[in-house]
DNA sequence: AATGAATGAGCATTCATTCAT
DNA sequence: CATGAATGAATGCTCATTCAT
């Protein structure tokens, strides 16, 4: 059995792009279809392959949900990675963190659409943790960096930074939640203008 | 077969009862066990009754469910209302709202825990809209006309009303939303304050 | 519990009332919706009453399925009867009995197509074998019967009456079932004059 | 899944195997237990197999008890075609065609009480339109055939083909009945030699 | 690496039936 | 007589998973 949950372990090439391949049906099955209505025979449909190589390649469905909230996720942050570190200044930093992360949803509707549903995704309080660490964490810690650099630079004022980091995220995620259920009802350019300039005078010194 | 979609017919005494029985056992279970393992047959164990008798008072599993969300959503917006009509200014309003919200988050975990499993539960774009017009419409109405009423009062400045109203509503669900996966990560307190000193900041005249 | 299979039993007026509705009530559903489609539920909606009603007036489906079979044979066989006992010689008596019975096929569709969903509710041999004795031996004493009058009446030739009786009735069953799932596919007034003429020259002498 | 309404996609031999088997199986069921008591579960355990395989090879209940009806027929019908074929003559062909039929019946008894059974399966109009189309057209389709070689060669008499096939086959059909319901009460070979004399008397020219 | 046959547990839903009121 | 609440068994069907080939 190839497949695994632990990421360091050898695969072949041929292996990882089955995966990737899965994956991304997968995610395309549940942005159109949902979770509940995504199945393997679903998902192997769409790729013109059987559920039985599904099953072998992924160690069952939570393995391939995880993969594929994990390989959302972290096509995001690579993008919004870029552009911060782009950016000199602390403020700028920050902004490009708003208004970049409202960027991608828009240009990636569909893997948003399937996250809101994927979040339903995980039970037991110990699953949710989980995601709850290798979800928002590393994006609560990549503000905070971006904060700790701002007060490197004497440009912040003194705040919260978990709190903080939490609200912004926060923001970002309650606002794409609302576009997910109906892309007529918020504008992403205005709430994200309208968060990073309100968000950069909060934290920034008179 | 008493169970309707047509709320204005009449429920005897003990229909209304139960409907009400089974939807508090429903968000029970789903919160704990997750909306995918929440069967009618899991629901009634818990509540010592058959299955056949929720079929009976529910027009299937999606008549269920969605009663289920709104019977959160009224719940919720009650207490909000309450709250934000006690307030004389527009901005004191806003406070309310924004604090009151998580307030009510905090004490009713379980509800909101089960509700973001439930938002995986629309699967096409038009169970989705129909969603979003009877859970967001209502709270960005509701903050919308808190803006007016500042804005008649000469208490806020000018803004754009609906991205406004968008953006603080998604601030709200968005730390809610961590707060589900980890309570430990996010203060749902420090978060109240930040955000509401910060909208109402942000909306009044300097 | 007043309701029984035993037709001497005393019945009161409202009693034997309900029963009549609740009869033809399932009859039209089951020509409308199959016999596998009509529930309790769906006969008492169309009637306006509760399914625990009919509950209360049949002891049981089967009970209820057998008294809807019986009305339509007994009302269609008081209907062919008083057409051949109108008749003076034996093979008008037969050509009475094969056109009749078609015109009131033709008139009553839905309770033939009730019927023909009906053959298949006899589940057992003991069952199947009881309905053909209710059903099938009075048609074929009936046919016996006009044979000997025509036999006392010198006007018919000697031939298997058992056999006869059964040919001429399958003839007549069996043409109607063929119209039960077309009535385009058949005539019936065209199949009454062929079989009557054919069955009237096969038994009169020459 | 290989289940498919399209009957040209290529089959494998095991799949073609496994739908023949269990459309055997459900079959002697149906005939055993009446339609309404033969349930996927009842199936499989008199296969020894699971009710998730049967799901797994139709499409479905209504595509098992179609293929099962067909199969029926089509044995049936070319068992029949045999013997017609068989015979030069018109009139030898139409006593060929009504006595194999009774032949096929007599020994096929189980396909016949379920068949009866499953004439109740067709609920809405277009199912039972379809049903004759599939069912009756070609048996009364095959009688025309034998009647227009009666033509051509000046054996056979006018009449109007349509109603004569109709009558010929509901006469098959009706006594095909009645020993359904009870194998005591007709004789089907003396049923067969009355039939078949007297409808080749009728349509042979004096 | 990939398939397709097979499993078995689970699901929402239907329904005749019971019974207290 | 009649109702409506409740039952419990059954049903067709779905699906992740296993495994021999």
């Amino acid at each position: 059995m190839p497949t695994t949950t632990k990421p360091e372990e050898r695969k072949t090439f041929i292996e990882e792009a089955r995966r990737k391949q899965i994956i991304d049906a997968a995610l395309q099955t549940i942005a159109e279809q949902g979770y509940t209505q995504t199945s393997f025979a679903e998902i192997a449909k769409g790729l013109g392959i059987t559920k039985g190589l599904i099953a072998y390649h992924f160690n069952g469905k939570h393995d391939l949900i995880t993969s594929a909230i994990h390989t959302i996720l972290n096509r995001q942050g690579a993008y919004i990675k870029d552009h911060v570190e782009a950016q000199e200044k602390a403020g700028d930093k920050l902004r490009a963190y708003i208004e970049t992360s409202f960027e991608y949803i828009e240009q990636n509707r569909p893997h948003f659409v399937a996250l809101v549903d994927l979040w339903g995704s995980f039970t037991s309080p110990e699953e949710k943790q989980a995601f709850s660490e290798t979800a928002y964490d590393p994006c609560r810690a990549h503000l905070k960096k971006i904060f700790r650099i701002g007060h490197q630079q004497r440009e912040f004022t003194k705040f919260d930074e978990q709190s903080m980091a939490s609200v912004i995220q926060g923001a970002i995620d309650g606002v794409m939640l609302q576009w997910v259920f109906d892309p007529k009802a918020v504008d992403l350019g205005e709430a994200a203008k309208e968060l990073s300039e309100m968000f950069v005078k909060r934290v920034k010194k008179p």
